[in-house]
DNA sequence: TAATCCAACTCTCCCCGTGG
DNA sequence: CCACGGGGAGAGTTGGATTA
């Protein structure tokens, strides 16, 4: 089978995220469900893709086997990691919206972020973002998701490396209500952080 | 004429009221 | 207290119409 333009986006996203769910495709393909079903079917019969169901009553996942993981710039994933599930899945609706209210940036996953990281032997900094916005002015604005409240001493550090950073002009927290409270005093002082609340974001 | 779209369908789980 | 079951919600499927 010849794989089509949008196959082949629809690889590179998910290798992007790592693993994605059905409603995340179907946001991202801008289709109906049925149609997300059939396009994905498609690619797991030709052995690109690895569809699981990994939580009754979840959706589906979906990750690339490596012979889909070809036609992108990263490695596929190892295993799918239940610890972070969670942060996985709204993490990629935290990017698919910003990626839609800013369709000028351009979006880069952790995964890249690390991948790059590696390959410019840059490891410096101990934290990678979780995401990265990348605006034709070169401006760069970081995103992370932040579901509990780390060690504030933890969450401090990570912002001091990103005052170290010249290119990121600013962080973006998506915060979920408590995570929220922990950070709303840190981000008073400091101008180039901005703090949303996630809840639009929860499936 | 193959790819695409979409309404309507099935399936399964879960919540919650009722009756033993 | 538990067993049953109706109803609702959400995941996934199907087939016929439409489009390019």
């Amino acid at each position: 089978m010849k794989l089509t333009d949008r196959d082949i986006e629809i690889l590179r996203f998910i290798n992007d995220c790592g693993y994605c769910v059905t409603p995340h495709l179907t946001n991202f393909l801008s289709v109906k469900r049925a149609r997300t079903y059939q396009l994905m079917r498609r690619l797991v019969q030709r052995k690109f893709v690895i569809k699981e169901h990994l939580l009754q009553g979840h959706p589906a996942l979906y990750y690339l086997t490596s012979k889909g993981a070809n036609f992108t710039d990263l490695p596929p994933i190892e295993y799918v990691s239940l610890g972070t599930y969670r942060h996985q899945i709204i993490m990629i609706n935290v990017a698919l919206k910003l990626m839609r209210v800013h369709p000028e940036a351009i979006w880069i996953s952790e995964r890249h972020l690390k991948h790059d990281k590696c390959y410019d032997g840059i490891g410096k900094r101990g934290h990678v973002a979780d995401g990265l916005l990348l605006f034709p002015d070169n401006r760069q604005i970081a995103i992370e998701v932040e579901l509990s409240v780390k060690g504030r001493q933890r969450i401090e550090g990570i912002i001091k490396s990103y005052a170290s950073q010249f290119d990121i002009k600013e962080v973006w927290y998506f915060c979920s209500q408590s995570a929220y409270n922990a950070l709303s005093g840190l981000a008073a002082k400091k101008t180039y952080i901005k703090l949303f609340p996630i809840k639009e974001f929860l499936a």
